[in-house]
DNA sequence: ATGGTCGGCAACCGA
């Protein structure tokens, strides 16, 4: 069989009409196949997928509101199977799903999230947001485990924002950020068990030694996030054990929190040869 | 220890 590479993208973009011009700049750059959005604050009938489309990414799904959250996937290769989940019965935008085949004709199941991302108060007793982001997070174990059997050779993926940093160094800080949500134990917990329903494999950290710090997102409130260095790692590419098998690298396009006017994440690459 | 900045959308909410 002929070695194909498959490119899948995620990016938090934080209001895709605002900065449609730096979707096409990513696109234009790094040529996915497939490029998954969060934060697109938009209605569907408004998603700029003229401009996409020019670009040959052809085929997009949708599922946004006005002003808040809002995931969307847009291909160059053709979709079905599109799919929208509600989560803690909130119609937030927070996930959507769609089947391809690969050029191989392998057929491909992916999930893009956007998990809660929790507010400021780390006691879900006092803070219901994060009560929410907790509760959600339990959902979204479920429903992985629904997915099916993750060792029957099924191929799938899930990536989005999923606004928790898991390991030591995936924060600036371990010590400073374990009552900073994001980054507390029992996110830690509820995102480790997400994982372990499907035999999730973490794209990012099978390259990336743990020992590493890698981040995704940096603060809009930092003076210079460049000189500050305080990144988080929120935005994760997870494979399932048959789709790992052909998982050939992860890139994370740091400079593109330094474009003008950014989106507080960057984009994160993940390619595959199948 | 605290406050710091964004975007949507038109007063604050969500991040």
């Amino acid at each position: 069989m002929a070695q194909m590479t498959l490119k899948i993208a995620s990016w938090n973009i934080n209001s895709v009409r605002l900065r449609i011009k730096l979707v096409e700049a990513f696109l234009k750059a790094h040529k996915p196949d497939i490029l998954c959005l969060q934060e697109t604050k938009t209605p569907n009938d408004l998603f700029p997928a003229k401009a996409l489309g020019r670009l040959g990414y052809k085929h997009i799904a949708l599922h946004g509101k006005k002003g808040y959250h809002g995931v969307a996937i847009v291909s160059k290769l053709p979709l079905g199977d599109i799919m929208t989940q509600v989560f803690c019965d909130k119609d937030d935008c927070r996930h959507i799903s769609v089947s391809f085949r690969t050029r191989n004709d392998e057929p491909v199941e992916l999930h893009n999230f956007y998990v809660p991302a929790g507010g400021d108060v780390p006691d879900a007793d006092e803070n219901p947001k994060f009560a929410h982001k907790l509760a959600f997070l339990k959902e979204m174990d479920a429903f992985s485990a629904r997915l099916g059997d993750a060792a029957a050779d099924k191929k799938r993926i899930l990536v989005g924002d999923l606004n928790v940093a898991p390991l030591e160094n995936d924060v600036w800080s371990h010590r400073q950020m374990l009552d900073v949500i994001s980054h507390t134990p029992v996110e830690v917990e509820s995102l480790g068990r997400v994982v372990k329903s499907h035999e999730w494999a973490d794209l990012t950290r099978a390259q990336v030694p743990e020992s590493e710090k890698v981040y995704t997102w940096w603060s809009y409130r930092a003076r210079d996030w460049q000189a500050s260095n305080r990144g988080r790692r929120l935005d994760h590419i997870w494979a399932s054990p048959a789709m790992a098998r052909s998982f050939d690298k992860i890139e994370i396009i740091r400079e593109a929190r330094g474009w003008k006017q950014p989106s507080d994440h960057v984009p994160i690459l993940a390619s595959f040869e199948a």
